[in-house]
DNA sequence: CTGCCGTCTGACTACGTTGTCAACGTGAAA
DNA sequence: TTTCACGTTGACAACGTAGTCAGACGGCAG
C-alpha cells in the first residue's frame, strides 16, 4: 500500500499561493490580480469576479512583506509603552490598537523597563528595525531621554512634549483636572491640601503636582510638603501612615485612585474616619472607585477620546490620504470631570458652620 | 570648490541605505554584508570589521520585509486578546511581549470585541494577513468559535482548550484555585457558599464555577443557585443587593476581586458587616485587594510564570533552534495560592460572643 | 473610412534580501 | 610536483508584489 505522502518524511513546507497562482487559475496576468486586490480602477466587472473567485478558491492572502518591500511602507505603527498593567495606560493602549486596526494598519508594541532610561531608546531602535511607518511614545516617563530616530519615521507622543516628537494631545489634562480636585477640597473649607504624588519621573505625576500647587497659589496659600508614592496602593498606605502622624491634616489629594485607596485604608486602620476627619481625592476614576468604602471622589480623564481623535489624523495620513484632504476638526469637549462622591467633606472644625464661601 | 550638497533644493525622500550601499562603502560584495549582518561563519575578522564600520557609518538597518519575503518567516507572533484593561489579561499581555522581544521576535496584537463572537475569527484572519509565524489566543472567550486557520501558522491558546490550538498551560489553575477559596469558607463553618460568577462565555468563569461546585460536591452539599456578573465592581454590587434579600447568606465567593469589592460595598451600605455577618472572597489578588476595607481574602494566580515558560519553548522553536534541542523542563511550582485576609470569618451563629468590635 | 480617446489588460522591471553554487587562495597530504 | 580540503568571497537567481509603459479594443466624431 503506497502512502499518500511522498517518501523521505519531510513535510516539504508548501509555498502559500501568490498572485501568480491566482492569476494562472483565473486566466489573467499577475498584474491584474494586483489591481483587483488593491481595488484599483480600470478592471472590468467580469474579470474582477473571476479573480476574486480564484483567490477565494486558493485561499489567497496578500504577502505584506512583498508589498512593504516595494512600497517602502509597512502598514504598521510602533507603540512604546511602559509595561505596567495600570488601568490608565492599559486602556489607552487598547484604544490605540482599535483605532489603528480600524484604519487598516497594525500595531507592534515594545515595552520598556521602568528605572532603566536607555530602554526607551532601545525600544525605539527595536521598532525601527522591525519596520514601522510611525512611532507613538505612550511611555509615561521622560527623564533624560536622548532618542536617535529615523528622519523618515515620524515620532509622536501622548501627553507630554519630547523635543523630537509631536504631541498627539492638545492641552494638559492632568494639571487642570487635578487643580479642579484640589479646588473642590479648598472650597469645602480645608485650609490646605496635602498631596501624595506619583514618581517624579512620570510627566503625569509632575503635571498633577503642578495642578495641586496652582490651586494653592491662586489663593495665596502655601502648600504643605508633598509626599511621593509609586502609584501603588501600598505606597498610598505608607503615605497615609506618615500623614496621620502629622497634625492638622484634613485633606489629601492623591495622584491616582490606587494610592488614594491605600491611604484610606491607613486612615480606617488608625480609626480616623474618612471623610469626617480627613477628606481624600484620587485621580483616574477607576471602575472600583465608586464602590470603595467610602466611594471615592476623583477625576475622570477623557484624554483617550482626544488621543484617538488625533491618532485618526495620523492614521489617515499614513493610509495614503493626501495631505490636502479636509481634516475633520478636533473638538476637545469635556476633557476631564470631577466626580464628587463621599470621600470628601468639610473639615472637622467647620462642621457646625455653613460653608458660605463662594459657590463657584 | 564644488558644494557638498547638490543644487535643486528638493529633499527627494532619500532611500534608506541597503546592504548594497554598505557593500560599496566597505569594498565587498553585498552577499558578504549579508553574512556579517546575520553572523554567519566564514567571514574573516578583517572584513567583518570593515563591514560593521561601514554599516554604522551609513546608519544601516536591515530590511525585515525583504528578509521575510525570501525566508517566508516574519519574526513576529500575533496575539489575539480581548481588549479590556482588566488587571489579569493586561499583565499577561505584558509578560508575553517581554518574553517575545527577549527572543528576538516581535508581537502584534489584535483585540476583539466582547459579545461579538465572529471577532475572534476576524482577528485571527487579520493577523494571518499581516504575516505572523504563530498566533497566541490570549482571548478569554470561547463561545462558538469556528476558526479558519492556516496550516503553516501554529495556533496556541493560553488557559483553555480550543480544538485547533495547543494549550500553552499545563493544568487548570482556575478550578483548583477557586476550589481552595471555597473550601476555606466551608472550613470556617459556613454551611453553603454563594457564588457570583463571571460571564459564562469566559472559560475562566466556567472553570472557577466548576471549582466552586466541586468544593460543595466533595462534601455532599448542594450548592445554592449561582449569580452571574460581568467582572465589574458594578455587577458585584448588584449581585450583593440581590443576595442581601435572600435569607441565610453567610458566605459569597466572587469570581474576581472587582466583583468582590462591589459586593462588599453593597453589604457595607446595607449595614451588613463583612466578615462578621457575611464572608467574601475574590480571585486574582489585584494590588488593591490588601487595602480594601476589609482587606480581601483572595487567590493569587501565578499562571503568568507558567505561560511565559511555555512561551519560551515556542519562541525557541520559532527562532530557528532545531527541534531536537534539549528543552528545559517545565516546572509548575505553586500555581496558585490562597491569601487569607480579613474579609472571611466563621459564620455568625458560630460566634460564641457577639461581634462588638465594630470600628465604624 | 480615419483618427482619437478612454477603458482595460499584460509584459517587464525593481524592491532588498537570502539561498545556491562556483571560484579563488592557501596549506597540507599524497 | 599534483591533489585535495578548507576557509573565504562573490555572481546570480529567486522571493511576491507594485510601478511603468505599451498595446488591444471599442465607441464616437470628423
Amino acid at each position: 500500500m503506497a502512502p499518500s505522502t511522498p517518501p523521505g518524511g519531510t513535510p516539504a513546507r508548501r509555498r502559500p499561493p501568490g498572485m501568480t497562482d491566482v492569476a494562472r487559475l483565473a486566466g489573467v496576468s499577475q498584474k491584474t490580480v494586483s489591481r483587483v486586490v488593491n481595488g484599483e480602477p480600470y478592471v472590468s466587472e467580469r474579470v474582477r469576479e473571476k479573480v476574486l473567485r480564484a483567490a477565494r478558491e486558493l485561499g489567497y492572502r496578500p504577502n505584506t512583506a512583498a508589498r512593504a518591500l516595494i512600497t517602502g511602507r509597512f502598514g504598521r505603527i510602533g507603540v512604546v509603552a511602559l509595561g505596567t498593567a495600570l488601568y490608565g495606560p492599559a486602556s489607552l493602549q487598547v484604544a490605540i490598537e482599535r483605532a489603528t486596526r480600524a484604519a487598516g494598519l497594525s500595531v507592534i508594541v515594545a515595552n520598556t523597563l521602568e528605572g532603566q532610561p536607555d530602554s526607551v531608546g532601545d525600544a525605539v531602535e527595536w521598532l525601527l528595525r522591525q519596520g514601522v511607518d510611525a512611532i507613538i511614545l505612550s511611555e509615561p516617563i521622560d527623564e533624560g531621554v536622548e532618542l536617535r530616530t529615523d528622519p523618515d519615521v515620524p515620532l509622536y507622543s501622548v501627553g507630554r512634549s519630547v523635543p523630537q516628537a509631536e504631541n498627539l494631545l492638545q492641552g494638559d489634562f492632568n494639571t487642570d483636572g487635578f487643580r479642579e480636585a484640589v479646588e473642590h477640597l479648598l472650597d469645602l473649607g480645608h485650609e490646605r491640601v496635602w498631596h501624595v504624588a506619583g514618581p517624579a519621573s512620570w510627566f503625569a505625576a509632575r503635571e498633577r503636582a503642578a495642578g495641586w500647587r496652582a490651586a494653592h497659589e491662586a489663593r495665596g496659600i502655601e502648600p504643605p510638603e508633598p509626599l511621593e508614592g509609586d502609584w501603588t496602593p501600598a505606597s498610598g498606605y505608607e503615605a497615609g501612615r506618615r500623614l496621620l502622624r502629622e497634625p492638622g491634616v484634613t485633606a489629601v489629594a492623591c495622584a491616582n485612585d490606587d494610592m488614594a485607596l491605600g491611604l484610606i485604608r491607613a486612615c480606617t486602620e488608625a480609626g480616623v474616619p474618612v471623610p469626617e476627619r480627613v477628606s481624600v481625592t484620587g485621580f483616574d476614576d477607576i471602575p472600583a472607585a465608586a464602590y470603595l468604602t467610602p466611594p471615592l471622589t476623583t477625576v475622570r480623564q477623557q484624554f483617550e477620546t482626544d488621543a484617538v481623535l488625533s491618532l485618526g489624523l495620523l492614521l489617515r495620513r499614513l493610509s495614503g490620504a493626501p495631505d490636502g484632504a479636509p481634516e475633520p476638526s478636533r473638538p476637545s469637549p469635556d476633557p476631564h470631570r470631577l466626580v464628587v462622591r463621599r470621600s470628601t467633606a468639610p473639615p472637622p472644625h467647620r462642621l457646625d458652620e455653613e460653608p458660605g464661601k463662594d459657590d463657584r
